[in-house]
DNA sequence: GGTATTTGACCAAT
DNA sequence: ATTGGTCAAATACC
């Protein structure tokens, strides 16, 4: 598994196996929700046919074509609650399970805050290269969830430090180059997106995520990407794994 | 002694 | 007034 096609594919199946998961949930607990069955059904078939699109035909574009598109091509519009990064800043979220992983860079931590809305503290951490390379690349760490433990990081700004070619074999081109180098297929807009964000769960996901996936393969809005399977769902309801999380 | 981390204080945004 | 993000002195570690 090492072309950048198969992990899309990966992602595909990935996401399909979280929603999957939070069908079981929502089934197995049988409690009312804003979030259906049939969406996530749909979700889940519509992420299959995508990751078969890849392993078919890498320039097929799956059945469901506005689902190939609200994965990589949308303009996010969030909340004005949020900072905005301007054109050199990016945000993109994921969650990982256990310890969070080497990233490829070195980072610097620089503060730890308990946040209002988490019992967990987040930790902020800042490129180890800011100062000697004027590198703004900045993350932030959160636990969102003990047992197991998931966190969720959440990288702003870009790298502009020589420290990330280093790492470009190990860790693919996309993923350590932030919004500098990005293959089209996956994130045609970047260059112009102020915010990106992405939300995983399901700790045996974010095991195989360690080890094959490429950031910028999941480097979609969630909050445009889940209103769009789940147009029920508010602004502030977005954050669709949490919200399944917090059925248990 | 040098480097990294911790932690309370400060600041800006809301 | 509250909150999140950052700063910087103190502390820990090698």
């Amino acid at each position: 598994m090492s072309s950048n096609i198969d992990q899309k594919a990966v992602a595909a199946l990935l996401r399909g196996q979280g929603c999957a998961n939070s069908l079981k949930t929502l089934l197995q607990n049988n409690k009312s929700s804003s979030v259906s069955t049939e969406q996530l059904i749909n979700t889940i078939l519509n992420s299959f046919s995508l990751a078969l699109s890849f392993v078919d035909s890498p320039n097929h574009v799956p059945h469901n074509e506005s689902f190939l598109q609200n994965m990589t091509s949308h303009v996010p519009q969030r909340s004005s609650k949020k900072k905005n990064y301007g054109a050199e800043g990016l945000v993109f979220y994921r969650d990982e399970s256990l310890t969070p992983r080497d990233d490829g860079f070195t980072w610097r931590k620089y503060g730890q805050k308990t946040i209002k809305t988490s019992p967990y503290q987040r930790s902020y951490y800042i490129c180890a290269y800011a100062k000697d390379q004027n590198c703004n690349a900045k993350k932030r760490v959160q636990m969102i969830q003990d047992s197991p433990p998931v966190y969720r990081i959440t990288y702003v700004g870009k790298h502009v430090c020589k420290a990330f070619a280093v790492h470009d074999d190990t860790y693919g081109s996309e993923l350590i180059k932030f919004d500098q180098v990005v293959s089209n297929s996956v994130m045609p807009q970047l260059a112009t997106i102020e915010e990106q964000e992405i939300i995983m769960e399901d700790e045996a996901t974010n095991n195989i995520m360690n080890q094959e996936c490429d950031i910028n393969d999941f480097l979609v809005d969630d909050d445009q990407f889940w209103a769009t399977q789940f147009p029920a769902f508010s602004s502030e309801d977005l954050m669709f794994f949490d919200k399944i999380a917090n059925l248990d």
